[in-house]
DNA sequence: CTTAGGG
DNA sequence: CCCTAAG
C-alpha cells in the first residue's frame, strides 16, 4: 500500500534559528543528550510541537502515559486530555488563540491589515471557528489577548487568498490512513480514529487560530504559523476535550517517531511573532518575541540553552543537537515576524518571515523600514515542505505509520537544510557577494527574490531528493508551482525550479545566521536574504519533493542517535579569524580563541576552532592540489605555520621549564 | 567545562 | 564533526 501523503507545512514565520552553541553548552548537551534519546530535533522540533500540541494539547502528560502505554493507547489517552484550554494556556501571551477567536469569532483583526482579503478557506472555516469560540470563548478571552503581537508590527500578514494550506497534515491512529481535506462533512474519516489532520491553511491574517471542535470528533482548527491554516482534527475520543491550537509554534510530543523514550515533549514553542535571526547572540533582543522565541533559539546566552526554563515555554530538547543546529524554526503566524540578522558589519536586515507568497499589502507599508537606507528587508512568509511520500506496507500499525512520517519530516526538517537565495529564479551561489553587488537592493529586485530550503545533500541520506527541484519560490514571482506540488493546495506562489545542487553553495548559511560575528567585516553578504519592504519574498518550499521512507526500523534506529551537526565549512573570514586570535593567544586557549574571535558565531565551538586549526596547518603542510574546498589565501596558511611554530616552540619551552623541576621533585 | 587527540 | 579521556 503506498501511501501518499502530502505533508505541507506552512511555518510562516518558520524559523529555523541556529542554536548557539555556546561554549558551554557542552554540558547542556549532554544533559540533552541523556534526557533524550533518540530525538532528533531540529527545524523539525517545531513542527512536533505543533503537532504536538494538537494532538496532544499542551504538555504533556505523558511521561506516564506514554511510557507506560503502548503507541497506541498513549495516542489515545492523550488526545483525551487535550483540551483547549491547557492548549490556550500555554500561550496566553502568543495571542494565537485569540486570533483564533478573532478570526472566527469576531472576524476582525486588529489589524486591519491581516486580512485584507477574504479567503474561500475562511469563510469556510469561519463556521468552524465559530463553533470553537463558542465552546471556549470564555476561556480563550480570558487566557489569550486579542491581536496578535504580530500584526502590529508587519502588516504582511494578510495572505491572499492564494495563499493557501500551509499545513496538511493527516494522520490516521486507526489502522487506516485516510487521506482526506477539509471536509468536514465526510464523516469517514471521522469515524475511526482518533486523529486526522488535516490542516489547511487558511488566511487568518497574521494570527494564529485556534479552534476546536469539540462535539464529536472534532475539528481542530490551527492556523499555525502563520496565516491561515486551518487544521482539522478529528478526534474519536470524544472528550470533551478535543482542541485545537493554532500556535505558530507548539510543541508536539507524541509525534515524537521514536517510539522508545520519552519523548520530548516541547511545551511550548510559541510562535514567535518576530525574531531575529542574527542578533547578537547576547543580546538577545527579540524584541518582538514572545518568550517563544527564547525557547526556541536555543538560549542566547550559554547558560541557558538546554535546559528546559519552567518558567517560559520550555522546549525541551532533548538533544542538543537540536540546538546546535543552528536553524530554528519559527513561526510566525501572520508571517509578521520580522528577523533582523546582523552581519559582521552590524547591519541587520530585517526579515519578515511569513507564508509563502506574500505578496501583500504589508509590504508596502515595509517601505517604511528601509528607512535605512542601507538594509535591505525581507520578509519570508513562509517556508513549505510540499510533499512527502511514504511507502509502508499494509501490515504496518499505525504507529508505525507515524513513525515513518516522522521520520520523514524530520529527515526533511532536522536533517539539515540549507537556504538558497533565488534572484530571479536564479540561485545565488556567491556567498561572498554582498547583496548590494549581487542586486538585492532595497530598490530593486526584491520582488525577485526567493528563498528556497534545500536539502543537505550531506545530511539527508534517507531522503531521497530529487537534486533538481527544490522548491522555491520566488517571491512574487507568478510563476507556476514547482511541480512538486502538484497539488492546488501547493503553493500560490511560483516557484521556480532551482538548483539542486548541493552543498557547495552559497547557501549554505541558515539564515539564522551564523554570521560569525568576528571574522570578517565583509560578511554581510552572508546573508543573502534580502528583501525590502516592499516584495513579500515567498518562501521556497522544501524541497524534500518526494521522499520515499522504506524501512522504518533503520531510520528510527538512525534516528534516535544524535545527528551530526550539518558541515559548515570555514569561511575564509573566519580563518583569517581564527589565525589572527591564534597568532595572539597560542594554540592552547580554545576558548579564549572563541571567546574573542567568534563570540557571535554560536555554531563555532572551541573545540571547533581547535579542529579547525588542526586541520589548516594539515593544510597548510599540504601541497595545493590537494587541498580540498574553499581555497584558503596561502598567506593565511603561512601565517598558520608560523603562528603554530611559534607557540609549539612556547609550549615547548614551558615543558621544559618543567622537566628540570620535575626532576628535581 | 576545557583540552587534547584520535576517529 | 564527533567522541572521549583527562584535567
Amino acid at each position: 500500500m503506498v501511501l501518499q501523503k502530502r505533508l505541507d507545512y506552512g511555518f510562516h514565520d518558520y524559523q529555523v534559528p541556529t542554536m548557539p552553541r555556546a561554549t558551554r553548552s557542552a554540558r547542556k548537551r549532554s544533559i540533552c543528550k541523556k534526557g533524550t534519546e533518540g530525538s532528533q530535533m531540529r527545524a523539525f522540533d517545531l513542527l512536533a510541537t505543533v503537532a504536538d500540541k494538537l494532538l496532544h494539547g499542551t504538555e504533556g502528560p505523558t511521561t506516564n502515559t506514554i511510557d507506560t502505554s503502548t503507541e497506541k493507547d498513549r495516542y489515545t489517552v492523550v488526545d483525551k486530555e487535550l483540551n483547549v484550554d491547557s492548549l490556550c494556556k500555554v500561550e496566553p501571551s502568543q495571542g494565537f488563540v485569540s486570533e483564533l477567536v478573532l478570526s472566527g469569532h469576531d472576524k476582525k483583526c486588529e489589524s486591519k491589515d491581516c486580512f485584507p482579503q477574504h479567503n474561500e478557506h475562511v469563510e469556510h472555516s469561519l463556521p468552524l471557528a465559530s463553533e470553537v469560540t463558542n465552546f471556549e470563548m470564555g476561556n480563550l478571552a480570558s487566557e489569550v489577548r486579542v491581536g496578535s503581537p504580530i500584526s502590529k508590527e508587519s502588516d504582511n500578514c494578510e495572505l491572499d487568498g492564494k495563499s493557501e494550506v500551509i499545513v496538511k497534515y493527516e494522520l490516521l491512529k486507526t489502522e487506516e490512513v485516510l487521506t482526506r481535506t477539509q471536509d468536514r462533512g465526510d464523516d469517514s474519516c471521522k469515524r475511526e480514529d482518533p486523529v486526522i489532520w488535516d490542516q489547511k491553511a487558511r488566511v487568518l491574517g497574521n494570527s494564529v487560530s485556534c479552534g476546536k471542535v469539540i462535539h464529536n470528533k472534532q475539528i481542530v482548527q490551527n492556523s499555525y504559523f502563520a496565516t491561515q491554516n486551518n487544521v482539522k482534527v478529528v478526534d474519536r475520543d470524544d472528550d470533551e476535550n478535543s482542541s485545537g491550537c493554532t500556535h505558530p509554534v507548539s510543541s508536539i510530543k507524541s509525534f515524537r517517531t521514536v517510539p522508545s523514550s520519552r519523548d520530548r515533549r516541547i511545551k511550548k514553542v510559541s510562535a514567535s511573532k518576530s525574531w531575529k535571526v542574527v542578533p547578537r547572540y547576547r543580546d538577545e533582543s527579540l524584541s518582538k518575541t514572545d518568550g517563544v522565541w527564547k525557547s526556541l533559539s536555543c538560549c542566547k546566552s550559554s547558560h541557558d540553552s538546554c535546559r528546559p526554563q519552567k518558567s517560559q515555554m520550555n522546549i525541551p530538547f532533548k538533544k542538543r543537537k537540536f540546538f546546535d543546529c543552528s536553524s530554528s524554526v519559527s513561526n510566525s503566524d501572520g508571517g509578521v515576524n520580522s528577523e533582523g540578522i546582523s552581519d559582521s558589519n552590524g547591519k541587520v536586515a530585517k526579515m519578515d518571515s511569513s507564508g509563502r507568497s506574500c505578496s501583500v499589502s504589508g509590504h508596502g507599508h515595509h517601505k517604511s523600514f528601509q528607512s535605512k537606507d542601507s538594509h535591505v528587508k525581507i520578509r519570508i512568509k513562509s517556508f513549505r515542505v510540499p510533499e512527502l511520500f511514504i511507502e509502508i506496507a499494509e501490515t504496518a500499525t499505525v504507529g508505525s505509520l507515524k513513525r515513518t512520517v516522522m521520520e520523514a519530516v524530520t529527515a526533511i526538517l532536522g536533517g539539515g537544510l540549507r537556504v538558497g537565495v533565488l534572484l530571479q529564479g536564479k540561485k545565488v551561489r556567491d556567498d561572498n557577494k554582498t547583496l548590494f553587488q549581487t542586486g538585492i537592493s532595497h530598490d530593486n529586485q526584491l520582488d525577485s527574490l526567493g528563498f528556497a530550503l534545500e536539502p543537505n545533500p550531506s545530511r539527508t541520506p534517507l531522503v531521497l531528493c530529487k537534486e533538481d527541484s527544490p522548491c522555491i519560490l520566488p517571491c512574487d514571482a507568478p510563476e507556476p508551482l514547482t511541480r512538486y506540488s502538484p497539488d492546488a493546495s501547493a503553493d500560490h506562489p511560483g516557484s521556480s525550479n532551482v538548483l539542486p545542487e548541493p552543498h557547495g553553495d552559497s547557501l549554505g548559511n541558515f539564515i539564522e545566521s551564523d554570521h560569525d560575528s568576528a571574522p570578517s567585516p565583509t560578511d554581510t553578504s552572508n546573508h543573502k536574504s534580502t528583501v525590502d519592504s516592499k516584495a513579500l519574498v515567498t518562501v521556497p518550499a522544501m524541497t524534500a519533493e518526494a521522499i520515499s521512507v522504506v524501512p522504518m526500523h533503520r531510520k528510527s534506529k538512525r534516528s534516535e542517535v544524535a545527528q551530526r551537526r550539518i558541515r559548515r565549512p570555514f569561511s575564509v573570514a573566519e580563518v583569517e579569524a581564527l589565525v589572527q586570535a591564534v597568532e595572539k593567544l597560542g594554540t592552547g586557549r580554545w576558548r579564549d580563541v572563541k571567546l574573542r574571535a567568534f563570540d557571535n558565531a554560536k555554531h563555532r565551538t572551541y573545540v571547533d576552532l581547535k579542529d579547525k586549526w588542526k586541520t589548516l596547518v594539515h593544510t597548510a603542510r599540504i601541497s595545493p592540489q590537494q587541498r580540498r574546498g574553499e581555497p584558503v589565501p596561502q598567506e593565511l596558511l603561512d601565517r598558520v605555520l608560523t603562528a603554530h611554530a611559534y607557540w609549539s616552540k612556547q609550549q615547548a619551552k614551558y615543558q621544559l621549564k618543567r622537566q628540570p623541576e620535575r626532576f628535581l621533585l
